[in-house]
RNA sequence: GCCCAUGUGGCUCAGGGGUAGAGCACACCCUUGGUAAGGGUGAGGUCGUGAGUUCGAGUCUCACCAUGGGCUCCA
């Protein structure tokens, strides 16, 4: 027997013990919400989608998610029927495919002669008002599957036969058919809006390619992203929104920056600039610091290793097409696309003892991995980068404590960087695996005790975890809600079996230790990347390139700069002195637009004090501080690596900004 | 790798078959001015690379390279 919960669009929900037929679920809901919601329903319209689940006793139950007309799913998906009607209003010879919501709009995928130019989405976009203002009515229709499959035929929408096909080897006996007005109708399993001018905000966004059921051996399809909302403002607000993330792009915000760079005779390998570069160093000093803190050792290997290693290690069998490689005397060898080889070598070099476990090894090598053309992308995904990569070499009994310290210092890491929001991830054994399944247990065990031992939630992605071993995930998520894969920690049985790893226990026999791969940071290079636009460029001043720039009223008080630059630097700080013959206000607006945490104006009051002028990159200005009192202070706020600045502002702050709003 | 788009001085971009334009940046000059752009003068590119069409090609065609948006891939 099997029951049905049916779930309201406000999220409460009635449970029946048998298929409940339209009426009853209209009069159960109260006849408003039967009214509003499901009037469609009552006339035969499906207004439901449908999931089936078990029950823990082994019973089904079937949920039955009323969305409300209104939702933002419903309208999207109508908004995709919308745009395929559109387009084969246009262009009839155009078939269409499928059309899904996705997370913010939805896209449909057509099968067409040619590819389809910005101007195409401006005729969509305008057809598709034009069809709105007819606001014709949605009606749902169910064909018997064989209807279906010969009306599709008979208009040579072969994609649209060969999904109704897959439905009916799956049972099904009925499809829904939507049409909206005389002529044009879509496969849908709903629901949808009831009539076409219940949308009220689309837009077309991008053109793109895509591949019959996302694979490339299928048929290319053209695509076509766009967008809905509820409401205009909705969807100006979600457009703007657009704009601000392209602003955040790290490719732009490190150009105008100064910070790296790219050159067509080395794609997808980046150039950092001196700025650039002080970032990078930074980051790595924070690491370091770190590795101190945590027990780990620095080690230095080859770049380049003979294939051999890459046999033993098994990664020309799985890795080889993302490799480079070279002949040299008639040897072949590789540049290292990862550390972990080269790790065991010199593990091997030194005989181990229990005593030496665990060792832990971390190396900032150069890696060189060949990606694919398409998929290489600004900072994030590059040829040749570098990782905040480290082994623990370990017992198998010592896999949950340094689980959980790797935990703990990849938390002190993200609350440094202003990163704690964050998810855990931990993959666990896949179909396809080595090793025994008790093996499996005490690694999944000890990853998960770690993680309970630290009170922190995460959630379980069964089956995705590495061949080799289960994993943890870190995903970032940043300022605009999207999330990062950065860190990571994997458990390893293999490699340290393929390179025959030992290490001598107190019983006076061998045994084999576990191989731990971690980063925190991931890689230095997509770190940043993803940093710049978390922060939209504003880094904290411990990360700043220039951290104070000196800025004179005129030239008179040039010397009293460089003097109080020099001693900005004896303390460490990085300053700069802007020597042009330009106005305050401009040099301001370079520092500013440079996002320079500080700025030291200095007129001859200052000079004649021996004082220094504060502007903030608010905007907020502190005269007449000692420049000790400054200093000090600044310095403060780089040690500790602070991530708002220590100053206050001064308590005129707010008259100073009434009156930039005034401007 | 696949589809589409783009590739003009350091940057952002305009032009579009008859031998290159703007703004910013840069250099020099004038101005020495207190919290987001003072003024003038000048230097700088053969228009991603190669081939083709043409009397003539940044401008049209093709190939390649790079970049961008997607797809796919991601030990």
């Amino acid at each position: 027997m099997s029951s049905v919960r049916i779930v309201l669009p406000d999220n409460s929900s009635k449970t029946f013990d048998h298929e409940p037929t339209v009426l009853e679920v209209a009069q159960s809901i109260g006849p408003r919400l039967a009214k509003d919601t499901l009037g469609g329903q009552i006339n035969g319209e499906s207004e439901v989608v449908d999931l089936r689940t078990k029950l823990p006793d082994g019973t089904k139950l079937k949920i039955i998610t009323i969305k409300s007309p209104e939702s933002l799913e419903v309208i999207r998906h109508s908004s995709a029927h919308l745009m395929a009607q559109a387009v084969q209003e246009i262009w009839p010879d155009i078939k269409v495919t499928i059309g899904p919501v996705i997370e913010n709009g939805f896209f449909y995928d057509f099968d067409s002669p040619r590819s389809f130019t910005p101007e195409d989405l401006e005729l969509i976009d305008k057809k598709m008002q034009e069809i709105l203002k007819r606001d014709e009515e949605v009606v749902r229709e169910d064909w018997p599957i064989q209807t279906a499959i010969e009306t599709f035929s008979k208009m040579g929408e072969r994609f649209k036969v060969e999904l109704i096909e897959d439905l009916a080897k799956k049972g099904e006996t009925m499809v829904g058919i939507y049409r909206q007005g005389k002529t044009w109708f879509d496969l849908c399993r709903g629901p949808h809006v009831q009539r076409m001018g219940q949308i009220s905000a689309v837009k077309t966004l991008s053109i793109a390619g895509a591949y019959w059921r996302g694979d490339e051996k299928n048929p290319q399809l053209q695509r076509i992203y766009a967008t809905a909302f509820n409401d205009r403002k909705e969807l100006e607000e979600y457009l703007h929104n657009l704009e601000e993330a392209k602003k955040r792009d790290h490719r732009k915000l490190g150009k105008d920056l100064g910070l790296f760079y790219f050159h067509q005779l080395a794609p997808a390998s980046p150039f950092f600039a001196p700025k650039g570069t002080t970032i990078y160093n930074e980051l790595q000093n924070l690491m370091r610091e770190l590795y101190k803190k945590y027990g780990y050792q620095e080690i230095i290997t080859p770049q380049m290793y003979d294939v051999d290693l890459y046999h033993q290690s098994g990664h020309w069998e799985n890795y080889r097409e993302n490799m480079y490689f070279s002949k040299v005397d008639e040897r072949d060898f590789s540049m290292k696309p990862m550390n972990c080889p080269g790790h065991c070598l010199l593990y091997q070099a030194e005989r181990k003892s229990y005593r030496d476990l665990p060792w832990r090894v971390a190396d900032f090598g150069r890696l060189h991995r060949y990606e694919r053309s398409g998929v290489i992308h600004g900072l994030t995904r590059v040829r040749t980068f570098c990782q905040d990569d480290a082994h623990i070499f370990c017992r198998m009994d010592q896999l949950q404590h340094e689980i959980a310290q790797f935990i703990t210092m990849l938390n002190e890491t993200y609350s440094t960087l202003g990163m704690s929001n964050y998810q855990i991830f931990l993959s666990t054994r896949p179909a396809k695996r080595m090793g025994d399944d008790s093996v499996w247990d005490s690694a999944e065990g000890a990853l998960e005790n770690a993680l309970k031992s630290l009170h922190l939630p995460y959630k379980i992605n069964a089956g995705d975890g590495a061949f080799y071993g289960p994993k943890l995930d870190i995903m970032f998520v940043d300022a605009l809600k999207r999330p990062w894969q950065l860190g990571t920690l994997q458990c390893d049985f293999n490699l340290p079996r393929a390179f025959e790893l030992g290490y001598v226990g107190e019983d006076n026999k061998e045994h084999r230790p576990v191989m731990l791969h971690r980063a925190i940071l991931g890689s230095l290079e997509r770190f940043i990347g993803v940093y710049l636009e978390h922060t939209a460029g504003h880094l904290p001043t411990w990360l700043s390139p220039v951290q104070v720039v000196l800025l004179t009223v005129t030239d008179r008080q040039l010397d009293y700069a460089r003097g109080l630059k020099k001693k900005l630097e004896d303390l460490g700080i990085r300053a700069e002195v802007d020597e042009r013959s330009e106005k305050l206000g401009y040099k301001i607006r370079e520092a500013q637009l440079q996002k320079i945490p500080y700025m030291l104006t200095l007129g001859d009051k200052e000079v004649a004090g021996g004082t220094v002028s504060v502007r903030l990159k608010g905007g907020q200005v502190l005269e007449a501080l000692s420049f000790e009192s400054f200093s000090e202070q600044l310095q403060k706020e780089i040690r500790e690596r602070r991530l708002e600045t220590v100053f206050t502002p001064p308590a005129n702050k707010l008259n100073q900004e009434a009156k930039h709003s005034s401007l």
